[in-house]
DNA sequence: GGAGGCCTCGGAAGG
DNA sequence: CGAGGCCTCC
């Protein structure tokens, strides 16, 4: 496969041959940007460099498996040697390999959220502190925050601005907090998911030669998703590039989503800065969508001040308009979009898997699931709990975290009294206060109970001590055996087998069943590891773990579970396409969020929201909303949301509101006596929302469009004027010409004799025909 | 030590 | 409304 090259447009030509140097590609949404980022790398291993010197780093498990796996049917099993993978995997396989350096073990635990959670409720009771001022979320998400900005505790002391804000927020113990944290990390040889990232800087900056070491192997650099990047990735990357400077980083300002969870916009918006002499290459042609679509999302996005300049366009066909449908109940509004997956199905021959129904929020998807299921519609609802954050695997995989390292405490505390053993919480206590005193893990109190140090009774120290006589069975075996002999003895003995099997209802065998996958899984993943040659082969389950402790999300894709219409929240559905894309909720303080109405920069990022959600669809987009809601059990009045308002009006088919027979001036458009027109100032920030309405889109439709019959293009929900003799097209019809006029107003009708079908009569109101001549 | 009732609180979610 | 943490009572 040699012409691959053949394969794209001029940009992502420029892209891909662009191997020196800095490089910024500013994907547009549906403009390819996976395919530039494939060939990239094809290309550079055509050139000859070798797959070792190439660093790929994606956000999920998903995006890398992809890639691995395009690259791989291009050059084949070279592919394999790529460094390719999410940041975190990447850099938790580097810190392994350098553990030592840190003072950590290679073997450590990665705690996941979860576990960090269990654990900062923990110190914050043992703090006496108010749980209610020092919520655990909160305190998560600064402390999460600290680390992504590279405020060790140390830093921490010594800002006093960052101490001011906290004592502000009535917090003054936060850092006391993080030190005890840190410190609880370090002793239970655990790492959470910020330290992947953190401890890789402390250990690119604090030793120079690691660093060296990985410049000189890293020669080029590639970063998906550039957007969302967080301070710490941003600060790796720079690091490892600085030899060489063959950075690529490919992403999108305009879908830049997840400011949250710490990604930072500016690192795409200043990648210029950072390098002088960096090439940028847009990627604006749009493959996925209609110009309707297109068009209408660049009038929304261009709302936004913080945006990179660039013009998506498509030479796509022109399209439906978006529809606008109002509801007066949030379960109505979800009938109706069930009804009309069902009709689009009939008329258009559709299949389920051709919709998807995106929402702002989880709660939104169970009145919509009702209506599907009315209907008998198949669907999928994406997102919940993933199979890793199961109860009965988070259990099992406490077990093996425990067999592979005995310093995991929040393993230890998961699994001491599960399945129940009558160890209680006073036992627990009292070992706790043992090992703070004589400086200890738990661990090495329990495994050694029989010394006494504690002063349980005899009974309870028993108990103890079988506990720790079998772990310690258990972390043996792990020496000698295999991932799926150790798993399986521990399923056995540990008696979680035997609870799973006692438990017949429908729950239990649920659970009975997942256990079996991560069984079935770990088989797996010795048999895979089996096939290796000899040298690079390992079975053992501590390998087992971390292979697979950054897996976070079961292999569920490929489990085709059939024909189905996907819910799932926006987020979750950046990066897919579909044809039929219903946006429901479009209410304010639901989307945009109420959180996000204080500050223009969380307005701004609910604004992407919207775009990457309109920019999902290829053929049609509908958005919807409803006057009344319940939420949390409340019904409440709602509003229609701001950013309805926002797409030129031109690309709108909001025809099912009875239109009040008053002319409409243009930028004050009347969606009904509940429509809000004005936003409330303080809201309207944005300084580009003054500019002239019917600028936006055609400003960003370059020379193409002009094949298009402007008239087409003209077409909107306002009533049109026809005449008999008139040439005109319909959407199911085709091209015919007027013959009849009849009524007026509402019901004035029109008789057509289309070439194909014959003459038919139709409603003005809803004929929305395309005058042609 | 465990079951069940009370209370609280609610955003989106990658690794 | 519903999930999950916490507390009380047995």
């Amino acid at each position: 496969m040699s012409d691959y090259l053949s394969h794209l447009n001029p940009s992502q030509l420029k892209a891909v041959k662009q191997t020196k140097g800095p490089v910024m590609v500013i994907a547009g949404a549906g403009s390819g940007k996976t395919r530039v980022l494939t060939y990239r790398i094809v290309h550079l291993l055509k050139q000859g460099v070798d797959p070792f010197n190439i660093l790929s780093l994606t956000f999920t498990n998903k995006a890398a498996k992809e890639m691995k796996e395009r690259i791989e049917k291009i050059v084949g099993l070279e592919a394999k040697n790529i460094w390719m993978g999410t940041f975190h995997s990447v850099f938790a396989k580097i810190l392994r390999y350098e553990a030592d350096k840190l003072g950590y073990p290679s073997n450590f635990t990665i705690y996941d959220s979860d576990d960090s959670k269990a654990l900062l409720r923990r110190i914050i009771k043992e703090m006496n502190l108010d749980t209610d001022i020092y919520k655990v979320n909160i305190v998560q998400s600064r402390i999460s925050s600290f680390k992504n900005n590279l405020i060790t505790v140390k830093a921490y002391t010594n800002n006093a601005e960052l101490k001011t804000q906290d004592d502000a927020a009535h917090r003054p113990q936060m850092g006391m907090i993080y030190e005890k944290y840190v410190k609880e990390c370090f002793k239970s040889a655990a790492m959470d998911f910020d330290d992947l990232l953190l401890k890789t800087n402390e250990l690119l900056f604090r030793h120079p030669d690691v660093l060296h070491k990985y410049q000189h192997r890293f020669h080029y650099v590639l970063v998906d998703e550039y957007q969302d990047t967080n301070h710490s990735q941003y600060l790796i990357v720079k690091a490892l590039a600085s030899l060489n400077e063959n950075i690529c980083v490919v992403g999108d300002d305009a879908q830049s989503i997840y400011s949250f969870r710490g990604a930072n916009i500016r690192n795409i918006l200043n990648f210029k800065k950072d390098y002088s002499d960096a090439k940028v290459i847009k990627l604006e042609q749009n493959y996925r969508s209609t110009q309707n679509i297109v068009n209408a999302a660049n009038s929304v996005i261009s709302n936004n001040k913080d945006q990179l300049d660039k013009k998506v366009w498509t030479s796509n066909q022109l399209g439906e308009l978006i529809k606008v449908n109002r509801s007066t109940t949030d379960s109505e509004e979800a009938v109706s979009v069930a009804s009309s997956i069902q009709e689009t199905k009939l008329r258009e021959q559709a299949l389920s898997q051709d919709f998807a129904i995106l929402y702002r929020t989880n709660a939104q998807s169970r009145t919509m699931e009702e209506a599907l299921r009315k209907r008998n519609i198949p669907y999928r609802i994406y997102g919940g709990l993933s199979f890793y954050q199961r109860k009965e695997i988070k259990d099992m995989m406490a077990y093996f975290r425990m067999a592979s390292n005995l310093r995991d405490e929040e393993a230890l505390r998961r699994i001491i009294n599960y399945p129940k053993r009558g160890i209680g919480n006073s036992s627990i206590d009292r070992m706790t206060l043992a090992a703070s005193e004589q400086q200890k893990t738990l661990w090495a109190i329990v495994g050694d109970i029989k010394n006494d140090s504690v002063g349980l009774n005899s009974g309870s120290a028993t108990k103890v001590d079988n506990f720790a006589t079998l772990i310690k069975s258990f972390q043996m075996m792990v020496a000698e055996k295999d991932a799926f002999e150790v798993a399986t003895y521990i399923a056995k003995q540990s008696g979680i087998l035997r609870e799973m099997q006692v438990d017949k209802t429908p729950e239990g065998i649920s659970r009975f069943e997942n256990l079996q996958e991560l069984l079935n899984g770990i088989q797996d993943f010795v048999n895979q590891e089996n096939e290796k040659p000899e040298e690079e082969r390992n079975t053992s389950l501590s390998y087992y773990l971390e292979d697979i402790a950054l897996l976070t999300d079961a292999e569920k894709a490929d489990e085709d579970d059939g024909d189905h219409v996907s819910l799932m929240t926006i987020h979750q559905s950046k990066g897919l396409e579909f044809p039929y894309v219903y946006v429901v909720g479009l209410e304010e303080n639901l989307f945009p969020s109420q959180m996000s109405l204080t500050a223009r920069v969380d307005l701004e990022e609910e604004r992407r929201l919207f775009y990457v959600a309109l920019t999902r669809a290829e053929k049609r987009a509908t958005l919807s909303y409803a006057l009344t809601r319940y939420r949390w059990g409340n019904l409440i009045d709602c509003e229609p949301s701001r950013f309805i308002e926002e797409i030129n009006e031109k690309y709108l088919d909001i025809n099912f509101i009875n239109v009040k027979s008053s002319p409409r001036n243009a930028g004050n458009r009347n969606f009904g006596s509940n429509y809000k027109t004005k936003v409330p100032s303080r809201y309207n920030t944005s300084k580009k929302k003054e500019a002239p309405k019917q600028d936006s889109a055609p400003r960003f439709i370059p020379k193409n469009l002009k094949k298009i019959n402007p008239n087409i293009q003209a077409r909107n929900y306002k009533e049109q004027t026809y005449s008999t003799g008139m040439k005109v097209e319909h959407d199911r019809f085709g091209v015919g010409v007027i013959c009849k006029l009849d009524g007026s107003g509402a019901n004035k009708k029109i008789s057509v004799n289309f070439t194909d079908v014959g003459e038919k009569t139709l409603l003005a109101k809803f004929a929305k025909l395309n005058i042609l001549k």
